[in-house]
RNA sequence: GGGAGUUUAGCUCAGCUGGGAGAGCAUCUGCCUUACAAGCAGAGGGUCAUAGGUUCGAGCCCUAUAACUCCCACCA
């Protein structure tokens, strides 16, 4: 073994190691499953913090399933995410002069072929990096052809029940991706703008309406000016025409119950094109809708001298022609909320267009119910409010996109007009026979293909074995960003067509921001990468820094010191396995359970078990954070700090069948630690593992530790190394340097087992020269610890002198002092008494008991100065 | 506008069914002790955001307030 913690000497060897042995591979056989489908990431896209984080949770429960004995299956797999890859595209297309257009759909798909070839392995390559256990040989892609059928198969299901209609709708439109974009993509941010106050005058010249505009650009597009029916100030001027400024048409005067009589001047001006509730209310008046914004987000025809700027770039120059015309009242500042495109930034623009709609009220039904009868649950709780807030006041769901990448809709129109929905690319019309089609231009938005992921990815259509077997999956782990884009939609698409939910825990996990709390970001340049990180430190560490300490759901705070801080742990770790190693060298490999073992065994096998049952218990339920830090807490503070340091004095002793027992302890604790640290820091524990004088043939088919197969392991040894803690103490009070040692006297009251057994292990961690036991105060100068019926007396010579040692005692002396009043105040508190568990008063009297007697021995000791 | 979350040591965060406030980093002191100086031993450091309430007892439960964060939403 290297001197020191390298895991760039060993971690990716070791990863080809359990590929070349299909340690991940799964299939069907006779024992319980626990299945996981990964979160696909964009197939052309680079690993960050947040796949890490995602990938190490799911990797520690897949680990830890199949070490208990479950048949574990992790399917992984990528999303074609159509609109990124078809803008990268386009781009490239661009560069070289040319056009989406101009090289036509097929030529244009084909590309998009290639570059997922060429850009596929990036990201599984990386997740490899990281260690991950799921099935590479069954990665998969939304774009496949499997997956393919299962979408043609479930649209053409929904079109033929009647699920699926096309109609127009008021949709987000981004006029820089040009394309369709989902509400949940449509992200509103805050704007500082200014509210425009304009004047309609009336045809007939009686006067005016002023309407407040936030947006004076779309004044080509007004149909209409809408006011409340009941509002005094419009009392007989309502069907009365105006005329539109800068345009000079005649438009009506409108009542409709959209107009709040409060708000502003009561006056709206009525888009219908291009605004979503002015579209409402056109509808209800039969207003003209007229398109005064195209494509690119530019003015059309009907703008006039402004046809072709942008809509945004006009809007001073439109203020300056109102201005001019007499018709801009005023303008003051105004903070609203504009919708900008997730992806590009740009702003949104709502437009009237033909969709395709998923019907969802039915559909959102028994989603809603799988999560309050709660045959679905989330962890943690309260992410079910996002989910079932959303599902209680679903829309319907715009499932088509304008763009070529993706799934084509499957919608056939024959030449006599025929529309029709087929699987397969149809050579007949079923109405008239006819045979020559056109299919329909648009393809589905990517999350329609990822809703079926649960199923898709185990062989639906077909009713596979697998989907057999590992359907319903067990455990679904992402970020709380995509419970309803994604994760909602499975569970309605696996409720309808699987009839069972996909997965039946919902593990939430939430976001690594940077150190300061900052979404990470390109733009900002504050993003860490997950492969500097694993280069610099390690995955495990990277995984451990990520995981330990993690409340699940909550966002993490992520500074490179953090990964710093976990190889620094597991280089702790490392070396602890040195010292293992070293030790038991020539050992004879004896059943624990059948030694008679001393107090300090006992006693770090019963921490062991406490350990396990909590490491267990937090994992089952998705308390990772807790459980690594339990099992840090575990290997610092017990086992290398105590265990470790007591059992030298055993293993370079001359006992033989005491070394024997100390190095078969000390592998079984160690074997275990190792075991239970396995799904969390996978690579380490393996390439110790392999070193240990027993071992299988990978840690990861191990088995889970599950309890220490020895009975009576709760004993008092706490009191010897709270002994060595207060001779620690003392020391110290007394500035004695660590190296200067000391012999120690012990006198013991009575009877002490564990201290009249342990007196080497006293001496070796109390800085002790010897420790010996001794019945009359010695000659030497010393000052003395009370630890119950056990004092010891360390004799410091000169450093010790009487003024100090008075004062130290009389600290002692009032530290118990307090604590007797405490206790007294306590017990003499009526309710207390009355009401608490009376194993707590019980504890509480003993302990008063204890203490006065402590108190007794220490000013008796006091006296004596 | 609706909803959720957060607020605990200088920093990053734990804190189980209410029963004497914890870790890591940072700071201070001493030590290169044969696994580890990426270390060991010891120490200091907190009005658990604020104000009320419930309770024998509140970091934890209830009510209000404040600050920050996030999600959802069509108010010109």
């Amino acid at each position: 073994m290297n001197k020191s913690y390298t895991p760039e000497h060993f971690e990716q060897e070791i990863y080809k190691t359990w590929l070349d042995k299909k340690y991940f591979a799964a299939k069907p056989d006779d024992r319980k499953s626990y299945s996981m489908v990964m979160p696909p990431p964009n197939v052309t896209g680079k690993a960050h913090l947040g796949h890490a984080l995602d990938n190490a949770i799911q990797d520690a429960l897949i680990r830890t399933k199949r070490m208990q004995g479950f048949n574990a299956l992790w399917v992984p797999g990528t999303d074609h995410a159509a609109i990124a890859t078809e803008q990268v595209l386009v781009k490239d297309l661009k560069r070289n002069g040319l056009s989406k257009e101009s090289v036509g759909r097929e030529e244009f798909l084909k590309r998009g072929w290639d570059w997922y070839g060429k850009y596929t392995h990036v990201i599984c390559d990386q997740f490899k990096m990281l260690g991950i256990s799921c099935d590479w040989d069954r990665l998969a892609f939304t774009m496949d052809e499997n997956l393919n059928r299962a979408v043609r198969h479930v649209f053409c299901t929904y079109y033929n029940q009647g699920l699926i209609y096309k109609g127009k709708r008021v949709v987000n439109y981004c006029p820089s991706c040009r394309t369709t974009i989902s509400d949940n993509e449509n992200v509103h941010i805050d704007q500082n703008t200014y509210l425009w106050y304009i004047r309609y005058p009336f045809a007939d010249g009686s006067g005016e309406v002023t309407v407040a505009t936030t947006r004076p650009e779309t004044i080509f597009g007004d149909t209409a000016v809408a006011v409340n029916p009941n509002d005094p100030r419009f009392k007989g001027q309502v069907g009365k025409d105006l005329i539109l400024p800068l345009v000079n048409k005649k438009i009506k005067l409108i009542g409709d119950d959209y107009c709040e009589i409060g708000f502003g001047t009561g006056a709206v001006k009525i888009t219908p094109a291009h605004d979503p509730n002015d579209y409402e209310v056109g509808m209800r008046h039969n207003l003209e809708v007229v398109h005064c914004i195209d494509d690119e987000g530019k003015l059309t025809e009907i703008a006039g001298q402004f046809a072709g700027m942008d809509r945004i770039e006009a809007r001073p120059l439109i203020e300056k022609a109102l201005e001019e015309g007499g018709y801009l009242v005023k303008k003051e500042k105004y903070k609203n909320q504009v919708g900008t495109c997730e992806r590009c930034g740009s702003y949104t623009e709502p437009r009237i267009s033909t969709q395709w709609f998923v019907k969802m009220a039915e559909l959102a039904k028994p989603a809603v119910e799988a999560v309050k009868n709660g045959t679905l649950k989330f962890h943690p709780k309260r992410y079910e409010k996002t989910y079932l807030n959303w599902l209680e006041n679903i829309q319907d769901w715009c499932i088509s996109r304008q763009i070529w990448l993706g799934h084509r809709i499957p919608v056939f129109t024959c030449k006599h007009g025929h529309e029709f929905a087929s699987e397969e690319y149809p050579t007949v019309c079923p109405t008239c026979g006819c045979k020559e089609f056109t299919q329909d231009n648009d393809v589905l938005d990517t999350w329609f293909s990822s809703a079926l992921w649960p199923f898709s990815t185990l062989g639906y259509p077909d009713n596979t074995e697998d989907l057999k077997y590992y359907y319903p999956t067990s455990t679904l782990v992402t970020g709380y960003d995509i419970i309803t884009f994604w994760v909602s939609k499975m569970v309605f698409s696996g409720l309808k067509f699987m009839n069972d939910v996909p997965f039946k825990d919902v593990v939430i996990h939430g976001l690594v921001r940077d150190i300061h709390g900052v979404k990470m970001s390109k733009h900002l340049g504050n993003g860490i990468d997950p492969i500097d990180m694993i280069e610099k430190y390690g995955s495990d560490a990277l995984r451990l820094s990520l995981i330990n300490g993690m409340s699940m759901g909550t966002d993490i705070k992520y500074g490179e010191e953090k990964a710093k801080e976990a190889k620094i742990f597991i280089n702790k770790l490392y070396n602890a396995s040195k010292f293992v190693l070293q030790n038991l060298e020539d050992m004879k490999i004896q059943d624990i359970s059948k030694m008679k073992l001393a107090a300090k065994d006992k006693w770090i096998l019963s921490e062991l078990d406490a350990l396990i049952k909590s490491v267990t218990k937090n994992i089952d339920k998705y308390a990772l954070g807790v459980a690594t830090s339990n099992l840090i807490e575990f290997t610092v503070s017990k086992f290398c700090d105590w265990y470790i340091e007591l059992s030298k004095v055993d293993l370079y002793g001359d006992d033989q069948e005491k070394k024997t027992k100390t190095q078969n302890v000390l592998y079984y604790v160690f074997d275990r630690l190792l075991k239970l640290f396995h799904p969390f820091i996978p690579f380490v524990t393996e390439y110790i593992y392999q070193e240990l004088p027993l071992h299988e043939e990978t840690i990861m088919r191990a088995k889970f530790p599950t309890k220490v197969p020895v009975k009576n392991l709760k004993n008092n040894f706490n009191k010897v190394l709270e002994i060595i803690k207060a001779i620690r103490n003392a020391r110290a009070e007394f500035n004695v340097p660590d190296n200067k040692r000391t012999n120690l006297y012990i006198m013991i009251e009575g009877q002490c087992n564990d201290t009249q057994e342990n007196l080497g292990e006293i001496a070796k961690l109390g800085f002790g020269l010897s420790a010996e036991l001794i019945t009359a105060e010695p000659q030497e100068k010393c000052t003395v610890v009370i630890y119950d019926n056990v004092k010891v007396y360390i004799p410091m010579g000169q450093l010790v002198d009487n003024e100090k040692e008075k004062e130290r005692l009389a600290k002692e002396i009032a530290a118990l002092e307090f604590e007797i009043l405490r206790s007294e105040k306590m017990l003499s508190n009526q309710g207390f008494v009355a009401k608490a568990p009376a194993a707590l008063v019980e504890k509480e009297k003993a302990k008063l008991e204890n203490n006065r007697v402590n108190l007794q021995r220490y000013r008796a000791e006091l006296e004596n100065l």
